[in-house]
RNA sequence: UCCACAGUAGCUCAGUGGUAGAGCAAUCGGCUGUUAACCGAUCGGUCGCAGGUUCGAAUCCUGCCUGUGGAGCCA
C-alpha cells in the first residue's frame, strides 16, 4: 500500500513510491516516453512515464490522457536538477477518474474576456494560483497581526438600513416591506464595537454600485477595517504602517515561490518597512505643481494620475495627511489648530497601485457631529444610534480601512484587481 | 455618464473593394529528456447584429449590441 500524499509533500518522500490524486495540466510525448505535467492544487510536478518500464495497460492509459483529465498516479519521487521544482515523479501506474474532453483553456495565450468567461477554470492556472495564495497569506497575516496587537474581530452587518457616508451609490434591495442596502463600509458599526471592546477589526465584503471601470475598481470587494478607542490620529498612523509592513514581510517570507511565478521584483517589497514617509495635503499640492500639474488647486481632490505622481517620489508607501474637510467624510475630526483640514490620511502604494488605505480620527464631540449631520442633510433616523456613541462615554478614537484587492494587486505585482479575487464582480460581469 | 479602441475558425490574430487565411487546440500518425516540445496529415467559418452604397462588402457609410482601456467616484 502506497502513501497517498500531495505534491507539496514530495520532498519528504524521495525514493519512495507514492500515490497522488492529480489533474493533467499539459502533456508532451515522444514515442516511448511521455512527460505529464501534473497538478493537485497544492503544486505542480512532472510525471515521467517510460514505455519499457511500465505495463502496456498503464502506457495506453497515459496515451489517452487529455488536458485536465483527473486520475490517481503512482510513482517514485526523484530529485532531478532538470526540474524547476527540483523533483520529478517516475510513474509506475495510473488509474483514471475522468477523461476530460475539449477543455477550453489551452496552453496558448487567451484574451481577458475569454478567460473571465471561464474564471471557474482559469483559477486552475499557475499564475492565478500564485496570486490567490498571496491573497490568502495577506489574510492570514492580517489575523495574526491584529490578534497579536490586542484587537478582536467584530463582524458588522452586510444589510443596512441606510448608507454610511451618503456619498457613494449603494445596492438597493428589499428587507421584507422596507428598503435596505448592501454595506459599503462597516465603519460606523465598528465605532460602536470599539466603544464596547476597545480595539476591533472587521474583514468582510463591501459593495459599491458605482459605474467605475478601471483596473483599480471592483463592484464587490473586501475591506479590513480596524477601529481603536483612546487612539489619536498619530497613533493610528503608527499601527497602519506596522500592519502594512507586517503583511508585506509575511508575503516575502511565506510566498517565495508565488512571487517567483509572478516574476515580482522582490527588492521593491523588501524596502517596505515602517516608518513610512508622510506628506501633508498642502505639501502634496506644491509637489504636484513642481511636477507640472498646473491645473490642481487647493481644495480639489487628487485623481489617479496625481496619486501616482506623488507615490513616484518615494520608494515606500506614502501617507498623504490632513486633507481639506470639504472633500472628506462628515465624521472626520477637524485639526484643532486648523479647522479647514481634518485629521486623516490616505496611504498611497508605490508603483502606481493607488490608494490602499483611507483613515482618520473620528469626531468625538456630540454637538459638532450634530452640526455635520445638518450640513450633510443626514436626517435619516437610521443614524440616530451613531450620535448616541458620542452621548454615552465618548472618547477620542481613530480607524482606517484597507482595500484587500488593491493590496494584493500591489504586493503580487498584478496589473488589474480583477485577478486578485476568485470571482470578480465588475461593471459588466456577474458570471461566473 | 463621457473619451478612445476593438469584435473574422474553439482560442490568438492576419486579411482594408475582387475565390475566407495562419498559428495553436482537437483528431490520426511519427519521435526515449520534453519545458507554450517538435514533424506530417485531417478537421474547422452566420467575418458581432441590422440597414445602406456598389456589378461585387470581412473591407466603405449609418445605427445598434457587446467588450477592453481610461476619466469621474472611490478602497
Amino acid at each position: 500500500m502506497f502513501m497517498k500524499i500531495t505534491i507539496s509533500e514530495v520532498s519528504k518522500y524521495v525514493g519512495q513510491e507514492v500515490k497522488i490524486g492529480v489533474w493533467l495540466a499539459n502533456k508532451r510525448s515522444s514515442g516511448k516516453i511521455q512527460f505529464l505535467q501534473l497538478r493537485d492544487g497544492t503544486g505542480f510536478i512532472q510525471g515521467v512515464i517510460v514505455k519499457s518500464e511500465v505495463s502496456e495497460e498503464a502506457w495506453n492509459i497515459a496515451k489517452e490522457l487529455t488536458q485536465e483529465s483527473s486520475f490517481y498516479v503512482n510513482g517514485i519521487v526523484r530529485e532531478d536538477h532538470r526540474s524547476p521544482s527540483g523533483y520529478e515523479l517516475t510513474v509506475t501506474d495510473l488509474s483514471i477518474i475522468q477523461i476530460t474532453e475539449d477543455y477550453p483553456i489551452t496552453p496558448k495565450e487567451h484574451g481577458t474576456e475569454f478567460l473571465m468567461d471561464h474564471r471557474h477554470l482559469w483559477l486552475r492556472s499557475s499564475r492565478q494560483h500564485a496570486i490567490l495564495r498571496i491573497r490568502n497569506e495577506i489574510i492570514r497575516a492580517t489575523y495574526e497581526f491584529f490578534n497579536e496587537h490586542g484587537f478582536i474581530k467584530i463582524d458588522p452587518p452586510i444589510l443596512t438600513g441606510s448608507s454610511a457616508e451618503g456619498t457613494t451609490d449603494l445596492f438597493h434591495t428589499k428587507y421584507f416591506d422596507r428598503d435596505a442596502y448592501l454595506s459599503q463600509s462597516g465603519q460606523l458599526y465598528m465605532e460602536a464595537a470599539a466603544m464596547a471592546f476597545g480595539k476591533v477589526f472587521s474583514f468582510g465584503p463591501t459593495f459599491r454600485a458605482e459605474k467605475s471601470k478601471t483596473r483599480r475598481h471592483l463592484i464587490e470587494f473586501w475591506m479590513i477595517e480596524p477601529e481603536m478607542a483612546f487612539t489619536d490620529h498619530e497613533e493610528s498612523l503608527k499601527i497602519q504602517e506596522q500592519y502594512v509592513s507586517f503583511i508585506v514581510q509575511s508575503v516575502l517570507k511565506n510566498c517565495r515561490m508565488e512571487l517567483k511565478t509572478l516574476d515580482r521584483d522582490i527588492s521593491k517589497l523588501e524596502k517596505v518597512q515602517a516608518p513610512f514617509p508622510r506628506i501633508s495635503y498642502d505639501k502634496a499640492i506644491e509637489l504636484l505643481k513642481e511636477k507640472g500639474f498646473d491645473d490642481i488647486e487647493w481644495g480639489e481632490d487628487f485623481g489617479a494620475p496625481h496619486e501616482t505622481a506623488i507615490a513616484e517620489s518615494f520608494d515606500k508607501p506614502v501617507f498623504i495627511t490632513n486633507y481639506p474637510a470639504s472633500i472628506k467624510a462628515f465624521y472626520m475630526k477637524p485639526d484643532p489648530d486648523r479647522e479647514e483640514v481634518v485629521l486623516c490620511a490616505d496611504l498611497i502604494a508605490p508603483e502606481g497601485y493607488g490608494e490602499i488605505i483611507g483613515g482618520s480620527q473620528r469626531i468625538d464631540d456630540l454637538e459638532l457631529l450634530k452640526k455635520r449631520y445638518e450640513e450633510h442633510n443626514l436626517t435619516d433616523p437610521a443614524y440616530e444610534w451613531y450620535l448616541e456613541l458620542r452621548k454615552y462615554g465618548s472618547v477620542p478614537h481613530s480607524g482606517f480601512g484597507l482595500g484587500l484587492e488593491r493590496t494584493v494587486a500591489w504586493i503580487s505585482g498584478t496589473e488589474h484587481v480583477r485577478e486578485t479575487i476568485p470571482f470578480p464582480r465588475l461593471l459588466n460581469r456577474i458570471y461566473p
